[in-house]
DNA sequence: TAAGAATACGAAAACGGTTAAGTGAACTAA
DNA sequence: TTAGTTCACTTAACCGTTTTCGTATTCTTA
């Protein structure tokens, strides 16, 4: 790797020269400049991160947290499409990510947040992880610059998706193509269920919809047996709902595969709806109506905030950024208007 | 943060003897590595990775390179399940992942390569990408250890999943359920569509199949649209298939509805069956018949095979490794036996 | 024309580690 | 006793940058 005293020696001047050159001072003549320059680009010249981030205690580079738990974290639609929109967002920027990690295999495990001081992340963005363990604590109160999606600390800034709003949206939706015998499949409590489930009642109040408690039940996000199960009640229900929602679109599926064995046709005899909005629900039949999360965006308030975190720690206010999401209309709902 | 000189002070000795205490090296007595221990562990000290990189040239950080473009890279369940294992196996040897990329937004944008360089990976791996770009072209020659999946470059170890077993299994596993007129939709051209389609025709004159050219068409991978036009054309054949194979489990799901909109019930009216075996094709009716790609087993092998050429250049060898899948068996093809 | 300012560059320390070579003390062996 | 070892630790150089002070030269300006 050729480096700045090389190409010092090949100009013949300093490296103090080569490395104000490079970044531009001022203190330095225009024709050096231009001549230190196009030698170091013919001789290939490229920085050395480690050591720049040595003296600057800037690394650019972002840590970002994903859930160790198989089918939850990078393999999951969602989180995958954020961590997309984040990377590209920072990336833009200058900026690499690298994920945080709790191995270092040579001698004991280490803790998130040591990780990250010892890699020296300038950011860290913790997308999606156990936020009431211990360690994840820890790491937030450890003062590097952070965001979190979908779950606010103190003092942290957030980027969580409008759940009050998408809710309020889907079921608005749902009652105005005339459903009025709506249930809901919420998942496992957290606060993103909370929200949900609140807007879930608020909204049903102000439209004057009638909740019966047998209507409300609860599983496990992602889980679609558990779907499945509570689906069979509900149709076993003597005055079943004509709209059931559903935790996410995963789950949705083993709501409709309930529904399809008791050789109901949907929407025609039941309508569905998801929550999420992933891709694959658009493709199959029925193309499930859910409530698309703006991935795109979340990941890039996140990123766009996160950097403005460490620029400019000073002025950047912490706060809550809501995302909103739309309604996908999908054919699993039924216009019972018509 | 603590560095090696505080603790030095705080045990009146050399910085050099804490760092030989630190990483047992033999030279330092029993009774005083013990104690430097301790007290480095009550300061909280942790090694600053960008020195140590700095002085051994050795980050411990791998490069990854993903696909930029949409719909292809992360938010792809097959490579994200991938990654996800890729990303386990390394950790647990102390290695961290960060994602190779062309940003660099201050000055003009860098190559691959010269991004690898910067940032001083000490391996990487191309998991997908366009493949024949000249970019990566230069990237694989850089003389960094690599491992590419699913493409073989010379000089390159690569880890492959193993198409000519995957297709042979899945297309007689399909003749012993009885089914005799297969037809194929295969993928655009690319190496790994060249290997399923000789594989695809070497097993039915294996089997004895007569697979007539109108039986075989092409459809781009992941395209539920096209994969639903050559469908629509197969179904209209005066002798039809039995059985249909799309490029994908994707795509499947495009040829399946095209089916149902004709009418048609799978299995029991026509058959068909996916490649790739993702998560979802699992939790839908009709389950999906499919080959199920080892995806586990495919980063582990890429993270194994990376870290043995990043720690023994010298002995361990440029090899193909294969990996094969298995056919997971659903409900979307029917037995003709019966 | 001499003093002050501006310009263009260099010397050296520092960031936080690693490691080859050196050193003094205690120990061994002839 | 004395030279040679071993042990335990220190010195100092180095990795590739950045940045603070200098400083020598040229340029102003009164």
């Amino acid at each position: 790797m050729v480096s700045m005293k090389d190409i010092s020696i090949a100009c013949g001047v300093s490296v103090a020269t080569v490395s104000k050159a490079l970044n531009d001072h001022n203190d330095i003549g225009a024709e050096t400049k231009k001549y230190i320059k196009k030698v170091a680009d013919e001789m290939g010249y490229l920085p050395n991160s480690m050591a720049k981030a040595l003296k600057t205690n800037r690394t650019y580079n972002i840590g970002v947290l994903f859930a160790e738990e198989a089918y939850s974290g990078l393999t999951h639609d969602y989180y995958a499409f954020v961590l997309d929109s984040f990377k590209n967002t920072v990336e833009e920027k200058g900026y690499d990510i690298t994920f945080i990690n709790s191995a270092k295999a040579r001698s004991e495990r280490i803790s998130y947040l040591e990780h990250c001081r010892s890699r020296g992340f300038d950011g860290i963005a913790i997308v999606c992880a156990d936020f009431y363990s211990p360690e994840i604590m820890q790491l937030v109160r450890g003062n590097i610059p952070t965001v979190t999606l979908d779950h606010i600390f103190n003092n942290v800034s957030a980027v969580m998706s409008n759940n009050v709003q998408g809710m309020q949206d889907l079921l608005t939706y749902i009652f105005e193509k005339g459903h009025r015998r709506i249930a809901y499949i919420h998942g496992a409590d957290s606060a993103v269920t909370q929200s949900r489930l609140s807007s879930f009642y608020r909204t049903a109040a102000q439209l004057g919809l009638e909740i019966p408690d047998e209507y409300i039940s609860m599983a496990p996000y992602r889980d679609t047996t558990a779907a499945y199960k509570e689906t069979m009640r509900l149709l076993d229900l003597k005055n079943r709902p004509t709209c059931i929602l559903y935790p996410d679109d995963f789950a949705a599926f083993g709501g409709i595969n309930a529904i399809k064995e008791r050789g109901l046709q949907i929407p025609k005899d039941i309508s569905v709806a998801g929550y999420d909005g992933i891709r694959i629900a658009r493709h199959i039949e029925p193309t499930l109506t859910s409530l698309a999360q703006n991935t795109q965006k979340l990941g890039q308030k996140a990123g766009e905030k996160l950097i403005s975190l460490i620029e400019h720690p000073k002025t950047t206010l912490i706060e809550r950024i809501l995302v909103d999401g739309h309604v996908y209309e999908g054919n699993s709902v039924a216009d019972l208007n018509a």
